[in-house]
DNA sequence: ATTAAATTTGACCAGGGTGGTCTACTGTTG
DNA sequence: CAACAGTAGACCACCCTGGTCAAATTTAAT
């Protein structure tokens, strides 16, 4: 098999140390998540990541290209790390809906700026890609889009109201925590805290869901 | 009263007309809400406002001053245009969401870019403005703060449920739609759009959300 | 020990964008 | 005509950009 001259160079960062790939990633994940592709400079990643200026284009050949790893990257780690691990059986929203809550939290603290980085870029779109990674991107929110929605029993709703109105309501109200928490929590270092408080307030909102959107079972209230 | 010479400047495009006030100031809120202050770019608004290079000097003394008008200007516009319309003393939660929702639609069709800058100097704070202003945005939040949480009348809520949650959940349903209608919407210019069916639509929200969360009349279900 | 190859650095480059100035020009008013 | 407010955009010095490259250093092979 041929080897382009690009896939050479690439081969020279992957076979860097762990340690010394990750340090460099995250400080190219986070500046192009704080910056846009546009307005990241390169300059700061390689002061923020501690290395020469020359060997950033010694493992990478262009800028864009260092931008089409990160997204290969982050890529891969958002399927492996959160979307695999879903069930996409579980037909009890609410029950979904907490599944895809913790990973994603979970997820979240292992990589945080994978999540920032792909807010971005989920957000840029194909501006900077080529056809293969923007449909790559275009697959990975099709999947996250079916755990979301597919597969849900709206039987186990209320019958007094419309399902598919329940159903976003419900959504509404479990985003809304997750978010209002992730910005309690700014500053802080995800991976260092400890949820279980949280988790007990998080189920103390699900118990009020389920009770008033959820059909009960001996019709009491 | 002796005039400073920023004053004077000022005053300059005070007596402008107020078509071209607005075609500069739209041109200048769009650039520092896309970019932020630091890396917009006088060139592209004076490009976008269609006028030369030295009349944005000639009524600002600096990029400086031209951003702290805009905050000035932007925090008295939503003063007026939509937090002054509250009714402070509706105590049945989602009738003032709501009419929240409906007074910051309105203003927001008034001057979209408006409320797009307010994000951006809301969330880069202080760095670029005098102590004066910082306290002025500071009051905006409080001010909007107690519109959302001051004076409500938990008592409505059901018996069987933490009031402080159901509150929280409620706002997460009402802010959830919104977001999502604004979504739904994003391209289209809002003051071009008939509201009439999502209205209509909201209120079918609503009605879930007061047969679920508010104590019933007679008790049925 | 010697040589060859692989890493690593940072000074350097041309190009482009920056906020701000200034000269020259145009209208208006008396 | 003169005085002056308004207007345009060429121009300035400066800074930062992505990328290169010659030289220095480390590593591996002989």
């Amino acid at each position: 098999m041929g080897e382009k001259e690009v896939d050479i160079i690439i081969a020279r960062f992957e076979s860097l140390e762990e340690s010394k790939q990750h340090t460099i990633r995250q400080a190219a994940l986070e500046e192009f998540a704080q910056h846009g592709y546009e307005k990241a400079s390169t300059n700061r990643i390689v002061k923020a990541a501690g290395i020469g200026k020359g060997m950033l284009f010694y493992y990478f050949t262009s800028k864009q290209e260092l931008y089409e790893y990160l997204v290969k990257y982050s890529l891969e780690f958002i399927q492996i790390r959160y979307l695999d691990k879903v069930d996409a059986g579980e037909p009890d929203l609410i029950e979904r809906l907490t599944q895809l809550a913790r990973l994603k939290m979970e997820a979240q603290a292992e990589n945080e700026e994978v999540f920032k980085f792909s807010a971005v870029f989920l957000q840029e779109g194909e501006a900077y890609l080529p056809k293969g990674l923007a449909a790559k991107i275009e697959e990975l929110k099709q999947s996250g889009y079916r755990l979301m929605y597919e597969g849900i029993d709206k039987s186990l709703f209320r019958k007094d109201a419309d399902p598919e109105k329940v159903f976003h309501l419900i959504r509404w109200a479990i985003d809304g925590y997750q978010q209002e928490l992730l910005a309690r929590l700014t500053g802080q270092k995800l991976a260092d805290i400890d949820f279980a408080p949280y988790w007990e307030e998080f189920h103390a909102y699900l118990a009020i869901l389920k009770n008033s959107f959820y059909e009960t079972e001996e019709g009491l209230r």
